[in-house]
DNA sequence: GTTCGTATGTGATGTTATTACATTAGTCAA
DNA sequence: TTGACTAATGTAATAACATCACATACGAAC
């Protein structure tokens, strides 16, 4: 994987719309948005966001089945960390922040425990500040 | 709240069968489960599941869409910390922690942003031990 | 140009969760 | 006892999220 990943029409497609939004989006807003740009099936969203899993550009909000563009794409410094999420219940912006302390205390807790990870989730949801004292 | 919650019958019911399952139920499975008890529609798994969930009897687990009876229902321990889980992608098997140095990490986290936090969801997906040696 | 892997198109289906509305049962006060 | 209120329940319909199955198109390697 380089630098700047090489995407599809579809995969750009839904990156850009990932990209434009100022927070999350399920897959069928999506869809949605990108019917005027040909698309007609779940599946042609789903495929893409798959890629752009793997590819590490985009997330994947559990705990509200929605994606977000990763948002430091530049940034390296979390890839071999857990990143984790808070969620604005009211406004629903995201913010994304990795810390060493906790991806060192989970993975004392799975090597501790025999326990092979493949994907940790770190999901807070609440109300961020602005909302907080609005 | 009781040590022992009063529970209704269709709450009783959810509890018992998450209580007799080994690992974590979807909804619908409940609901399948419990046919020959009565229960015909899946508002009447979710409406006990929501007062279980309250309870704090049950966990959710937001990355598989199931629920779960909570390993430590006598111990207070974590009722002020948050509850981390491991889920083995292979049996299915979840192990049930909670860790002070995370909760005051995140804690750290959303004093130090203005984040109002309601629920924090901790989930590591992966391969346990008995899988991954077998 | 054939073969093969990847991407795409499309319809149907499967799974998870909620809305809306009706009914039942218990509590409490007048 | 009645009426008013609240919590719990029953039921149908629908919404929201995700995948399966199969067909077609496109590009690179040989």
């Amino acid at each position: 994987m380089t630098a700047t990943q090489e995407l599809t029409k579809n995969q750009s497609l839904v990156f850009d719309a990932l990209t434009r939004a100022d927070g999350p989006l399920s897959a069928y807003t999506i869809l949605d948005q990108l019917r005027d740009n040909g698309f007609r099936a779940p599946l042609q969203v789903y495929r893409a966001l798959d890629k752009l899993l793997d590819y590490g550009m985009i997330h994947r909000l559990e705990s509200i089945n929605a994606f977000v563009a990763c948002a430091h794409p530049h940034d390296h410094s979390h890839s071999h960390g857990m990143t984790a999420f808070a969620i604005c219940e009211k406004c629903g912006q995201v913010s994304e922040f990795s810390d060493d302390v906790i991806t060192a205390r989970v993975r004392e807790w799975t090597n501790g425990n025999g326990f092979k990870p493949s994907k940790t989730t770190i999901e807070i949801r609440g109300v961020c500040a602005s909302c907080g004292t609005a």
